[in-house]
Parts: structure tokens; sequence; C-alpha cells
RNA sequence: GGAGGUAUAGCUCAGCUGGUUAGAGCAUUCGCUUGACGUGCGAAAGGUCUUGGGUUCGAAUCCCUAUGCCUCCACCA
């Protein structure tokens, strides 16, 4: 048969012919016929403004491993894409493009704006779809959603108004994380705090009364223009007396009281903290505590307001100098300290956030945590791994009302509308409101939502809701979710809350979590350290089925892992590896149709030894995917094709296909192509591209191994003695070939070998073996051969002798022979001491008693063969 | 400050619910144009499983302690 296959594995030349060919034939969409079981993963939606990186890589191979594993299972599989619109990550962008041609939002309004960010989508959320293409994933891409399309859009709205219909959402004036240079509230979430070198200043505020002053120390001197207290501890013994009195504030001469208050620490600094409600989340909660007036002394940006004068205008740092300043002139500044403390930071910009109080609209969230939490407590919902539960737990445990609101343009606007006549308020679906009171039309409000609103709703608002659809009944709730623990809190935990408040049924059963993918360092892949990996450039020069092996191979849950070049270097040799193998077998592939060996006559040895071999790891991959061992799975099958396979089995089988009139050569050619392709399917999950690309050169039924039927273990094709007895065959390969090495014999140099054993039938049925990979010349079974002038070599099943006067070398013969006699008499040793234990005897299970007597067993065999060749050579 | 993870060969990691002679890949060393593959074949060397206790007939594995590294949460003016 004509070669089929070129020498060498090239990626390129297959990998996207076939992904489109997938797609023509619709093998992504699910098999809806019939009642099978469904099986559904939704994707994490990527950002519209995202490019593929290591994350997404790893995140998507992941689940289409799954998704490809469960669509062979048949199930009727659904894994449904889609791109999230990322409010503020998009807008940014947008802004900064915006920049770029002098432009401002203000500049184009609204309406422009937004004209401006369908089109962003337009040109790039079709970027990262593409890119996900080129990993093979088999995505559904006609369910493909967008979470600002129509119906999200929709399922959005109802949301929205639902829970404000039931008192779950409302508007209040709260202290909230304000980015003054994206100009709007970001969630505790969004914050991202770092060590920042600052100082501490002291300050003297005097008493009004005259009676000297409180010393205090901040690290913020510029908000002082705002404070409306000063507080202490209530047990503070050194300002009992201070508690009510009231002092005068320095440069702004405002006179505010002394309050006591539990949140101050004694032993912080001077034990005395000065209160500004407006700019500090703290002083917020003691201000409230206290009844204190709020006096926001900043703008949006940042700016000092215009109630002060002195410094309106200036920037909060330009501020700051200004104030210390005057301070130090006025003599209210006691003394200045060096000082590092933890500053929030805006997680998109990195600007430091400022706390800011503002009217926002917020999820109450206590009754919606509290099924939550029960769902994960009962099991409904289970992280793998399970430890994720107790980050889960922690976060919903402590959760606090959920800021929603977003001062931004791109997003869900929300669904409230303002009368500037009479003031009413309305929450509607309907586009327009017009005022129920004074019948004009009303204007909404301007803020967005949140995005993790949206991505909430993902898991059914993607299958249709609020409608009730077809896909709704059938998918949800989804099987998996495939996610880092990056988002457990952000994203995770809402679809869980929203999923039982409007669907009243979990979103899915199993939250699969994977950790983050890291440079060869150990370093997370960053934009700042560019040291990101771009998977595209790894599968153009490596192929997607490289890139994804390399992150599956290895990849436990929850764990991160590295990634470097040796580790994708080895996953393309393992593809090359196995398009050698396929180009071999092909070779020498007569046979038009491969038959399922229960139906051959003349299996030999070795073929039943490979069966039974693949039948444990057909059993062991399964396991393994079921209980989501990636990475587990993957390695048995790595070690099934690499060693049994390819170093074993082939070479094994070699002499009959070169002997054209061995009986039992079809059976050969058809065992070879039966466990391969059988291996193939295996392995599809893993890497999609070679094995179909491979799977269609073979004889095959049916037209796609995507849509063949997963390999199950079978008893029938389970032959545990041959399996035993060629075992021993290798052991004493394995041990010769040792020995050849031990001794510089050439590999070329055939040598007669000798052989005593108890199992002298499967060693003359081997003869071939021996000759062809340990280098034999000759069996012997006989004792027609001089000890004294031999090699010897015992395993537990034999002792065998090559005459190699040449090589002899007496004294060292000896010595290894009795360094290995002292070893096997350790082990003996050892285990007769455990034997002869009544405790481990009477109390350990009876099949590990049994097992150490079978090793012992084992041992004293060897030590018998070493016994006797060294009888033989040396007595 | 609170919580979690992790510590196994030079490097990256497996080792599941305790019983293996503690494994793999890469790197290293040695030997090979063995009729698929040098992106390969055959072999070797390399580990007191971080410390100290405990449970057990038996611990790399379970519990406690210490230390290192990583992550998340909270945030002290």
């Amino acid at each position: 048969m004509a070669e089929l296959l070129e020498k060498n594995y090239d990626p390129k030349s297959f990998e996207d012919r076939i992904y489109q060919n997938w797609c023509e034939k619709g093998y992504f969409k699910p098999d809806t016929v019939g009642d099978k079981p469904s099986f559904t993963i939704v994707i994490p939606p990527p950002n519209i403004t995202g490019q593929l990186h290591m994350g997404h890589a790893l995140d998507n191979t992941l689940q289409d491993i799954l998704v490809r594993y469960k669509r062979m299972r048949g199930f009727c599989t659904l894994w449904l894409p889609g791109t999230d619109h990322a409010s503020i990550a998009t807008e940014a962008k947008i802004v900064e493009a915006m920049r770029k041609e002098g432009l401002s939002k203000e500049d184009v309004g609204r309406e422009g704006f937004l004209e401006r960010a369908w089109k962003w989508k337009e040109q790039y959320g079709g970027r990262i779809i593409s890119q996900l293409k080129k990993m093979g994933s088999s995505c559904d891409w006609s369910r493909e959603r967008f979470t600002m399309d129509e119906g999200c859009s929709k399922a959005v709205k109802e949301v929205f108004v639902r829970l404000y219909e039931k008192g779950l959402i409302y508007r209040g004036e709260r202290i909230i994380n304000w980015c003054p240079h994206c100009l709007t509230s970001i969630s505790d979430a969004e914050v991202e705090y770092e060590d920042q070198a600052g100082h501490f200043w002291h300050l003297r505020y005097p008493f009004k009364d005259g009676s000297g002053y409180l010393e205090l120390a901040t690290t913020r001197p510029e908000t002082l223009l705002g404070d409306t207290a000063v507080a202490v501890n209530p047990k503070d013994e050194r300002y009992k007396d201070a508690v009510g009195k009231t002092v005068i504030l320095p440069l702004v001469g405002r006179e505010i009281p002394v309050v006591a208050d539990d949140y101050v620490e004694m032993d912080f600094g001077t034990g005395v903290v000065k209160i500004t409600p407006a700019h500090d989340p703290n002083d917020f909660e003691v201000g409230k505590r206290h009844d204190l007036p709020i006096i926001n002394c900043m703008t949006e940006d940042a700016k000092i307001t215009e109630e002060f004068p002195a410094y309106a205008g200036m920037d909060r740092y330009a501020a700051r100098k200004a104030i210390v300043a005057d301070l130090e002139k006025e003599g209210f500044l006691i003394k200045t300290e060096d000082y590092s403390h933890n500053v929030g930071t805006c997680y998109r910009c990195g600007t430091t956030v400022e706390p800011r109080v503002s009217m926002q609209w917020f999820v109450k969230m206590e009754p919606l945590a509290k099924p939550a939490i029960e769902a994960v407590e009962s099991g409904d919902i289970r992280f793998i791994p399970d430890r994720f539960s107790k980050n889960y737990f922690h976060w919903m445990r402590n959760i606090r009302d959920w800021c929603i609101s977003r001062q931004l343009w791109w997003g869900h606007r929300i669904p409230a509308f303002f009368c500037d006549d009479c003031g009413e308020m309305i929450v509607t679906k309907e586009n327009h409101a017009e005022c129920p009171h004074c019948h004009k039309p009303m204007r909404q409000d301007p803020d967005t939502l949140d995005t993790w609103f949206s991505s909430a709703l993902w898991p059914f608002s993607t299958l249709g809701w609020p409608e009730e659809t077809e896909d709704l009944k059938r998918f949800y709730p989804t099987s998996t979710l495939v996610t880092g623990y990056d988002i457990i809190t952000f994203w995770v935990s809402r679809m869980i809350f929203s999923g039982l408040e409007y669907m009243g049924e979990k979103p899915f059963h199993d939250v699969l979590i994977h950790g983050l993918v890291r440079d060869a360092k150990g370093r997370k892949m960053s934009k700042s350290l560019g040291n990101g990996i771009d998977p595209l450039l790894i599968i153009d020069q490596y192929g997607a089925d490289a890139l994804r092996f390399a992150l599956a191979s290895n990849n436990s849950p929850g764990n991160d892992m590295r990634f470097s070049d040796e580790r994708i270097e080895s996953a393309r040799n393992f593809a090359n590896k196995i398009w050698n193998a396929a180009r071999y077998i092909l070779m020498n592939l007569k046979v038009k149709t491969v038959s399922d060996p229960a139906t051959l006559s003349g299996l030999a040895i070795e073929d039943k030894w490979v069966l039974t071999k693949f039948n444990r790891v057909c059993r062991e991959v399964s396991e393994n995917l079921d209980r989501y061992e990636l990475g587990v799975a993957l390695a048995k099958l790595y070690d099934f094709i690499w060693d049994v396979f390819c170093d074993w089995y082939i070479e094994l089988v070699k002499p009959r296909l070169f002997d054209e009139d061995c009986p039992t050569r079809d059976a050969a050619q058809n065992t070879l192509a039966f466990v391969f392709t059988s291996t193939l399917k295996l392995l599809h999950p893993f890497m999609p591209f070679i094995t179909e690309e491979i799977w269609q050169k073979f004889p095959h039924e049916g037209e796609s191994i995507m849509i063949s039927a997963w390999p199950e273990a079978r008893e029938d094709l389970n032959f545990p003695a041959e399996e035993e007895s060629l075992e021993k065959i290798i052991a004493v390969i394995v041990a010769i070939r040792n020995r050849r090495n031990e001794m510089n014999v050439p590999a070329s140099k055939k040598v007669p070998i000798y052989i005593e054993t108890e199992a002298q039938k499967d060693f003359e049925e081997s003869t071939a073996f021996l000759m062809r990979l340990a280098g034999a010349g000759e069996v012997h079974f006989d004792r027609d051969f001089d000890p004294e002038k031999s090699v010897a070599i015992a395993t537990d099943a034999a002792s065998v002798f090559i005459p190699l006067l040449e090589l002899l070398d007496p004294v060292a013969e000896k010595a290894r022979l009795e360094s290995e006699k002292e070893k096997t008499l350790c082990e003996i040793e050892r285990i007769v001491a455990k034997l002869s234990n009544e405790q481990f005897v009477s109390k350990a299970p009876e099949k590990v008693v049994n097992g150490e007597k079978d090793k012992l067993k084992a041992y004293q065999n060897a030590l018998e063969n070493i016994l006797s060749t060294y009888q033989k050579l040396f007595s």
C-alpha cells in the first residue's frame, strides 16, 4: 500500500481544513433527536476586547475535552459559546482610542459613543471567536450569544424589575470606591490593594475652650477639609475628658465634636482619629452612628471643590502638599513620619481609588445568599476540587450588598425613570416611560449596570429565559462550569444565587476550577511584565493539538501550571510519535477492513497482551475523565501509546508483519489497527485534529471520529494469563539489554543465550522476541554451555546465561551477583518480617497480605536463580 | 489581621479513599543510521518524600507543630 502520510507531522496542513469540515457537517450541534441525557457547558464568555491568552486556551481546552468526551459517550451535548460586553474594560479601550483622535466621550455624545462601541464589538468580538475556533473548540456556533444581545438584555431588564418589585434592589447613598480616572464607581472586588510609600502626618487639633489640643495622625491631610468630628475609643482613659468637647478644625476653622467610637484602636497612632465621612468608608460608618454631617470636599475627578477657595481646583495630591505646607506654617503640624500603607487602586487603570459618597443602586444580598450557601452545603452544587467551596462560603457568609450601578455608557442601562417635574421614580421594562402623575416623558437613569449583572444570568439568559424555550427545558440546569479560581466570587457565586432565584434551580451541578497558567519561572503572565505567551503563535509553530496537550497534561484541578518551551516541544514530539506510528501501521496494513479481534482466529500472545493493556487504559481514561482528572487520564494514554503500544507492541509484532507466509499476519494487522484506532478515539477529546486526520486514513465506519462511539473495556478481550506470561519475557528482554549495555556489547552483536526456567513453553514460543529485541543470535534451553565462561542474568522467572568469554570479568561478575543476592535478601528479610508480624497478618486486609506473599515468592525465585547461577559459575 | 493552598529526583510535576522496590517528562551521562519516528531507539545515574511530634500492624499519603513559598479576603486612621 502506498505511503499515505508524510514523514513528519505537519499540523498546519490539516487543522483548519478539518475544523471547517466539522462545522459544515454540523457535528457541534446537539443531537436533540430522541431523549438522550443532555450534557451542557456554557462558556465563560471572553471579553470582546480581548485576545486569546493562555488562560482562555486552558479554560477552553478543558471544556472541549469534556464536551467531546460526553458527545462520544452519546450525550445530547451542547457547548454554548458567546462573548461578554465587559463594560468598564471595553469603554476604557474605546475612550482611549478616541483620545488618540482627539475626541472625548462628551464630544461624541452618548448616542455617538454607543455607535462606536457597537462597531468596536463587531470588529473585535469576532476576533476572539475565530481564535477559539483555532483551538478546535467544538462549540455550537449557531447558538452563539452576547451579553448585550436582545435576549440577554431582555433577561437583564426582567431580573432588575423583579428584584426591584421584591424590594431586593434599592437606591441609596453609600460610600463607594470611585475611580477618578474612569469616572465611575467600581465594586469592592474591582479594587486592588498595593503597598505605597506615604507619610504619616501628626496634627494638632486645638480645643475650642483653649484647654490644649488633641494630637492625631493622618495619611491623607487633604481630607481634613471634610472632617466633621474627631473620634477616640470610649475605653481610652487618656481621652475620657475630651469626649463631648469641641475642637477647631485647622485651616478651616470649623467647630467639630469629639466623639467616642469603638472603631478607634487605642494602641494605634495616638488613639485619636479624624473623621471624614465623605472620604473614608470607615469614617462614613462612624458618621452614620453619630449622625455627623457629610462634607464632600472633592469633585468627581478628585479635585478640591469650590467650597474651599484656597485649594479649589487643586488635584488631591497638589492639595495635600499645599495643605501640609499651610499646616506647618500655622503651627498645626507636629511631625511627619514615613509610612507605608495599603492603598486601593482601580484594577483597570491603576489610579488610586477615592472613596466617594454618592447615590447608587444596590442589590440586597442577604436573602439571595442564603439559598446559594445551602445549595453548595447540600452538595447540589459541587466544586472540584472541593476546597474552593470554602472560599465560596467565606465570601457568601460575609457578603455585603452589591453595588450594581456604574457611571458608564457601554452596558445595560438601568431601567429606572425619573420625572423632573414631580420627582417620581419608576422601574419598568419599557424603553420609555411616562410619569404616572404628570403624564410627561420621564428621564432614564443615565447609569448602566455592572457587567457581572448580566454575566450572572448567563446560564439561562443564553438558553432563552425569560421565554420558556425548548433549549431551556432541555439544557438547564447545565452540567459543568469550567473556570479559574480568580472569578469564583465575581461570577460563579453570582450565577448561583441568580439561578436559584429566577429559575428556582441551580445553574450547574459541577464547578471545575482550574489554576492560572504561569510562565516558565512561575510568574503570572501579564502585559506589564511582557512575559505572556501568545497561544496563537504556539498553534502556528506547533499546532493546536500540541498546545492542548501541553495544557491538559500534568494539569490537576485547582492548581496553577507553568508553561514552557520544553513542555510544548514534548507535546509536539508526542504528536509526531503518533503520526509515525500511524504511518508505520498504514504501510503494513494489507487488510481492507478492520475486524473486531474477538472474531479473529490466530491471536498471538502479544495481541492478547496489548488488548488486555488497552482494556485497562480504556477504563482508566474514562474513570479519570469522569472524575475531572483530565491530566491523569491523558498521562495514562501517553504511557500506553508510547511505552506499551509503540515501544513494545509494534516491535513485538514486526516479525509477523515481515513474514508474508505467517498464518497470523492478518490477525497482527487487525489487532494493530483495532487497538490503534480505538486508542485514537480515547485521545480524540484531547487532540482532536491529529486523531481525525489519521482516523480518516484507516479503514473506518462513520464520517468522523468525533461522532464515533467511545470505546468500552471488554471482558471478551481480556487475557490476564497471556499478559502475565508475556510480562515475564519482557522482564528477561529488559534484563538482557541491561547487561549488554553495562558490558558495552554493541547492539549489532548477536549472542547465543541459554535459558533455564519453569515457564519454558512461554519462552520457546517467544524466541523471535528474544532474537529481535534482546540481540539473541540463538536461544537454547539446554545446558550445553560452559558456565564459567558465561554472563549470568537472573529474573524472578528465569536464569539466563550468555557465553561471552571475551567480555567476561569473573571478579566483577562475582561481585555483581553477590550484590544482587544481598539486595534480594534484604527484600526477602523485609517481607518475612512483615509476614511474621502477627499484628500485620491479623489486621491487614487479606488482599494486602496475599500481595506480600506473592512478592515474597517472586523474590525467592529470583534468589534461587541468583544462587544457582552463582554456583554454576564459581563453585 | 483572617482564610486557603503548597513543600516529593537538577527543573516541572504525578502519586486518588494509608500497604508500589516512591513514578513520569525535561535536563544530564553512556551506547545505537535496529527495514515508522534522531521530534527517534536502548540503557544509566539521580530522592533521609521541608522540620519535629502523633495515630496505625503499616505513613510520601491521615492529624498536630514549626518554617519557606504562593493565593484569596479584610484593611488600622
